[in-house]
DNA sequence: CAATACCAAGCAAGCGCTTGGTTTGTAAAC
DNA sequence: GTTTACAAACCAAGCGCTTGCTTGGTATTG
């Protein structure tokens, strides 16, 4: 199953939009926006502005303006829960469903997904209290990948730290690469850098 | 030299406000706020309010809002840029100076300046581009010792991966457990997550 | 001919910051 | 040792502007 199989599978399940649509390019220009000026210095102008409608056209589509960040949140994890289980599902040892989820990581935080998922970690403490709950559980299911993927690692004695400990700054380490990583000026392609990570952890290039 | 004198002597070269004084004493209450809810989302009114004056009387000590904002992140990088020499200077091997290095950072983003700290990652895009650029420049210092430290590792055959990739999956990595580590409750000493970090990247507790 | 998508206009509230004047701390002048 | 001088610190009030969102009405679509 292909990434554009499985978008296509969750578009017509109405748990993501279709980018074309209406509602989906909003969303895709929103996350822009939130990622380039943060959620507090876009205006609900800005965001009718890049889809070209006027400000108040904007709450036919969504109650208030928050209702658009949690969107943008909720949809970016449900697409990218459901490309790091196929990327696990794939890879036949525990090592190599490591390096699927760092390689699906960071190809969703630097690639097409990449401007939701620095909203998501730049933009958390904008979501009322109440959403960052109903995504707080989304973002379990997503988890329980690695731990389990790291967990199995760490009862082959491949792992060099606690599993959990790992999770945490492997999260903080592939999410910050949204800062500085630049395909397109360095010689580093995304499997370079995925296999730096392995590196990185004692993981040699080849299983 | 240990880090109350450090601090001290920042504070009589005027690099560092000192913190029982007016001004000091905002810019800790202005860290807690930025990174409680935000720089967009704390008001002049917020600010004033945390240390007992009129949101109008602010504007006596700082020109604008902003420049409190980078008041913040200044002071914390001068800080600890002092802090992070005195800790590499102190150790004798690269390995030492590594360790040294990932413990100080740990106490930086969890310790008393953790709000401030937490400000300089999350609160970036807020700052006007020429105060980044100033600010940026104060960090270059700040990231040579890094550089220097994991080159000179690189070149005893220690480090598993790219010096310059290792620092910004460090960088990642420990500023990230400011959002998770809780030292009260979880058994995790500071020492023991430096030793968990250092062991993620193959280097034996003891040098 | 209904439902959906949109526009034009604007409201109420909150924002950063300014203004003009008062209090407080300090130190020299008498 | 009281008086005078003056700057720094602060208050009370509010200005001008932007914000998220509402309203009432008009196209557009199936």
């Amino acid at each position: 199953m292909n990434q554009s199989k499985i978008l296509n599978a969750l578009i017509s399940d109405n748990l993501v939009s279709d980018p074309n649509g209406a509602r989906g390019r909003l969303l895709k220009e929103a996350a822009r926006l939130f990622r380039d000026k943060g959620y507090e210095r876009t205006t609900v102008r800005d965001l009718a502005a890049a889809v070209g409608i006027q400000s108040g056209s904007l709450f036919h589509h969504f109650r208030t303006k928050e209702e658009i960040l949690k969107a943008v949140m909720v949809e970016t994890i449900r697409l990218n829960t459901a490309l790091m289980q196929a990327a696990v599902d794939a890879a036949p040892t525990s090592q190599d469903k490591l390096r699927a989820l760092v390689r699906a990581e960071l190809e969703s935080v630097n690639g097409q997904t990449g401007e939701a998922m620095a909203v998501l970690v730049f933009e958390w403490r904008s979501l009322a209290e109440e959403s960052q709950a109903d995504v707080l559980e989304l973002r379990d299911i997503y988890e329980k990948l690695w731990l389990d993927t790291l967990e199995a690692l760490g009862h082959e004695g491949r792992l060099l730290a606690d599993p959990f400990v790992v999770r945490r700054m492997l999260t903080g380490a592939l999410s910050w690469t949204v800062t500085w990583y630049r395909p397109e000026r360095g010689g580093l392609t995304l499997d370079g850098l995925t296999d730096q990570t392995m590196a990185m952890m004692g993981f040699a290039p080849e299983s």
